[in-house]
DNA sequence: GAGTGGTCTAGACCACCAA
DNA sequence: TGGTGGTCTAGACCACTCG
């Protein structure tokens, strides 16, 4: 089972022989691992090296640690293609995961100059801003600020909270199809607010998508600043 | 200095601690931090408290311990905005640090379909395939696959061996100026080969661009998949 | 060879979760 | 209340770097 004084370090083969089982699926997606005590019993080494070896899971996003419960194996990530239509919940249930959404916040507001001129709006123009939080199997994936043109869309926000959608939010203010219309992305590692908006920790790595969506006219209705949990999705643009 | 039994974790004290002393210059860029004895000496905590602290600071890209050397505070992330005209040695020496590049790899090859209609090759037309590695200050920053068609650039990899530029050796080609026609982005984790050639370990955060520049008639003079250390630089677009 | 970080063990107590 | 992961200490030995 384990090789010891073979240079490779005995925690190394502990994870080695977790991520075996993982792959194979002795424990499956959001299924729980044997508790540390049991693993160090049962490959006869000290808890400290199963913490070891567990803690480099965790690192490479393969499983979490959840204190007073156990130690979960996480979804393999989602592949999240960006493209003119893309639509969060398709993407979602095509890797046969359930997608839901939940709005934190939504105010009505003057748009500030950069997302006003996105929306190509008139100075003082108002728009409705929304925050949201999107999840595959519960998991958060992705939160995001949006604006929408107030005048257009003055009910956004309460189609979201009913239907998790904007795809629906859109198609009940006579909007049938929308594209992207911008895209620009960028890296970064998670603030205290990302942290806590995907359930991640300080620092994880964060992508950050911006962009604009039109109706089919090319007439702005969302612009939208997105950041997506880094260890859950594999996005990919072009 | 340190308030114990506050609900606070001695180890994240200890952290704190010195990160404060990173920001505030106490150590500097590529400097090393008093050993690990030393600090648990000086904070009144044990050497794996001490060791806990710094694979935080590892894990958040803030040092970099080495084994029998000591442990070093790495440099600040590059920022690196990718943009129509992305010259990696102008960013970089506009962030006070030395520019440098090196040549893994040159072949002369048929290229691959992908490839081809990138570069708008006829099909079987032959491209010159290089893998090069760029750092700043000495730290590798990104390490890519490039393509170029050989007709045209036949001297390619000469002229990148010398100059570490793609840009001079563009311009010995005859391309004076050059333009960034598309981009697309994604994230991933480093695989053994991203591992080796980024020096950085297996897991961390990766971002991928791949891009095709065209000379200013439009023609595609390069295709590159570029792989970028994700702790090292702040890519943003657009 | 001296000094550094890396690994492993051992034992204790705490904070948190679920029942 | 019992079991889980989180933290902290203590001590030992190893692997590696550098003068």
């Amino acid at each position: 089972m384990l090789a010891r004084g073979t240079g490779i370090a005995v925690w190394r083969q502990v994870a080695e022989i977790l991520e075996t089982g993982i792959a194979d699926g002795e424990w499956r997606a959001g299924g729980r691992l044997p508790t540390e005590a049991e693993m160090a019993l049962r490959f006869g080494v000290n808890r400290h090296t199963v913490r070891q070896a567990i803690k480099d899971l965790v690192e490479r996003g393969l499983v979490r640690s959840v204190q007073g419960s156990g130690t979960f194996v996480e979804a393999p990530p989602l592949a999240y293609p960006i493209a003119e239509r893309t639509r969060f919940s398709d993407i979602v249930m095509a890797q046969a995961r359930e997608p839901s959404g939940r709005l934190i916040s939504a105010t009505r507001e003057v748009a500030n100059p950069a997302v006003g001129a996105a929306l190509e709006l008139a100075a003082g123009a108002e728009v409705i801003r929304l925050e949201t939080v999107r999840a595959a199997d519960g998991v958060p994936i992705s939160w995001a600020l949006s604006a929408f043109p107030a005048a257009r869309f003055a009910d956004v926000a309460e189609s979201f909270a009913t239907t998790s959608s904007f795809t629906a939010a859109f198609r009940a203010a006579g909007v049938a199809d929308y594209v992207r219309a911008f895209t620009r992305i960028g890296a970064r590692n998670a603030d205290a607010i990302d942290a806590e908006r995907l359930e991640i920790a300080l620092g994880r790595p964060v992508i950050e998508i911006e962009g604009v969506n039109t109706d089919l006219d090319g007439r702005p209705i969302q612009w939208a600043r997105a950041r997506f949990a880094g260890d859950r999705v594999r996005v990919t643009v072009g």
